[in-house]
DNA sequence: GTCGTTGGTGTAAGCGCTTACACATTCTGG
DNA sequence: CCAGAATGTGTAAGCGCTTACACCAACGAC
């Protein structure tokens, strides 16, 4: 029933070779065998299988984005960034989420199945030495977003420059006491970003308290970044200087916007006001941050995810390429959390 | 270099055919020479190439999903019911996401492709009689999300009965010039939420005012659900009651929350209070509606998703079993822009 | 006229796998 | 002890396409 190159070169009397040869856009091929071959091929309602080109051409015009729990606004934002110049491309996409942590390397497994695709697009997943051996051994072109490893391309953001910049905003704001609340501990973004508040704090000679700094590190095999981690990070972190208010943060950075949506919650609970009492700063500017007033820092998700796209699809071309990275400097969006203007409309 | 059934029958002592077998859990291999078989090809590190299997198989184990324009909340959810529920089969997932309306119908060509995939999900993608009609050509299975049409499985929610119960919360609230806010007029969904809206108010014999109602008709090849759409839309109701105050709608049902975010916007800035001065509704209950307290009915989208894919995989197991069509009524989440409670946590 | 070119096309060998069919062996029951 | 069933394995024909190689005709160049 469906249509194959041998019913296009019956009915145009040609074979399958030159059949093959139109399609491809061979050159050598005569100007009325071409057009009858199309003519005859529109004729069928003829289309190419996708799966036999691929076995024969050795490659699947695929690629595969692997993605941990597809839940927030930074996946969705690099997906769309993919997307975007995937579509200028002739490239499909495959995207593999898992609905848990543990289940990331069973998806990339399937991702670097050979035959699959062509090349992978790893979002927010650590290269561990293991993951490393594996996409070696598979010889699959790969590019890194929110990551890194020395080997394969990559595209990220400087998190440290972001936790200085975000910590020495409130410094500059005049708050000496400075509280941190991050996700899970495991998190490398999460630890730059602590890193950076350390820089900032170094740099204007105030002493790292760990009092002031908390993770959450309750729920295991979880990432962390979710909206009831800030809110019971601040619980806590209130909590512990509710004897001596004189020494309690008057400001805080949270790791993630997500975060500090449940962290401004908690405060507004505790009977305190943002930015009165406390000012707050997140990190990453998801869409919601401007409708709370959020002041974050911005990464460019939808940036780094087109980036990473393009970086893939060149290292598709020339696979020895020597390595690429590429980082981001994210930007400090100020708005009504740390006493900023009514938040823009976007 | 990569290895293949044939590397593993010379090494083991078999034919290729015992090692598909092997394989494929044929039921007639004896146990020894499975062992055997097993032992070799972990050695040797094989894997089965995707694309001949598919080629042999005559299928992909590939499932595609067509999304117009990813960058809702809405998608999001539903493809991550669709992984989640993917996650406990062995298909993979193929994401078509088109940057613009009129790119649908390129992807959903590129979806249906032979040797592409097994079958789609169409969300948010009225099937018109061409696609229908293409569709049907490439005699793959499908299953359409927030759509209907009589010949293709499909989930969806009940729009109309959501837009009732909307409007209907308003008038037992006390309102008897409720507004509404709709998207582009092309939007099915849309048109259905309008007609519960009259229902609403047939019921309670109030009349349907024009005055009352702003579509965002001026965005031509955008699908209008957006923030501005809301925003614009709302000033231009509160700009047409500017000279009758006592005429202009007390409350306002807008179609779509992400518009509603919007819409508040815009009725702070006019100098009015929610829900003082006007009480809102909106329609999908996305993630940030529970952070700003917006009154709104809950669509069941990551269900939606996981239903879907249910329902695919059945349809490709039963081709020929009629199409079913699975509708699910919308929930009333009554938040602070009607008068409840503060937002939960979530 | 002969000979290398060049353009246009066909033949056939894959690509890596599945599976119908055939065959050989072993097992079972009478 | 043998027919027939059951079990285990191999042979080979695809699946639908690409492409190296070969071939032939037409073409100028000498």
């Amino acid at each position: 029933m469906p249509v194959t190159i041998y019913d296009i070169a019956d009915r145009a009397s040609v074979s399958i070779a030159t059949v093959s040869r139109v399609f491809n856009g061979h050159p050598r091929v005569s100007e009325a065998t071409r057009q009858r071959v199309f003519r005859v091929a529109e004729d069928l309602g003829y289309e190419p299988h996708a799966s036999a080109q691929s076995l024969a051409r050795k490659n699947t015009h695929l690629i595969s984005a692997v993605v941990p729990v597809m839940t927030s606004f930074f996946f969705m934002e690099v997906l769309r960034g993919l997307q975007d110049r995937l579509d200028e491309s002739d490239y499909d996409l495959l995207v593999y989420a898992s609905r848990t942590l543990d289940r990331v390397d069973g998806q990339l497994g399937r991702a670097v199945q050979r035959g699959r695709s062509d090349g992978l697009v790893l979002v927010s997943t650590p290269l561990t030495p293991e993951r490393a051996r594996r996409l070696a051994d598979s010889r699959r072109a790969a590019v890194l977003v929110d990551s890194y490893h020395p080997d394969v391309d990559s595209v990220s953001v400087d998190n440290r420059r972001g936790g200085e910049i975000a910590t020495a905003h409130l410094i500059e704001r005049g708050h000496e006491r400075v509280g941190l609340l991050l996700p899970a501990p495991a998190s490398v973004p999460a630890q730059r970003r602590r890193a950076g508040y350390e820089d900032a704090l170094a740099g204007a000679a105030l002493p790292v308290d760990e009092d002031l700094i908390v993770s959450a590190d309750w729920d295991h095999d979880q990432h962390g970044y979710t909206r009831y981690a800030g809110y019971r990070g601040m619980q806590l972190l209130l909590e512990r200087f509710a004897g001596r208010p004189d020494e309690a943060p008057t400001a805080v950075f949270v790791a993630a916007d997500i975060m500090a949506f449940g962290a401004l919650r908690a405060v507004r609970e505790a009977g305190l006001k943002v930015p009165r009492d406390i000012e707050v700063v997140g990190f990453d500017d998801v869409a919601a941050s401007a409708y709370v007033g959020l002041t974050t820092l911005r990464q460019p998700m939808y940036e780094m995810g087109k980036l990473a796209t393009e970086t893939l699809l060149r290292r598709l071309g020339a696979p020895d390429m020597p390595p690429s990275h590429t980082v981001f400097a994210p930007r400090l969006v100020v708005r009504e959390t740390t006493g900023g203007e009514v938040a823009e409309l976007a």
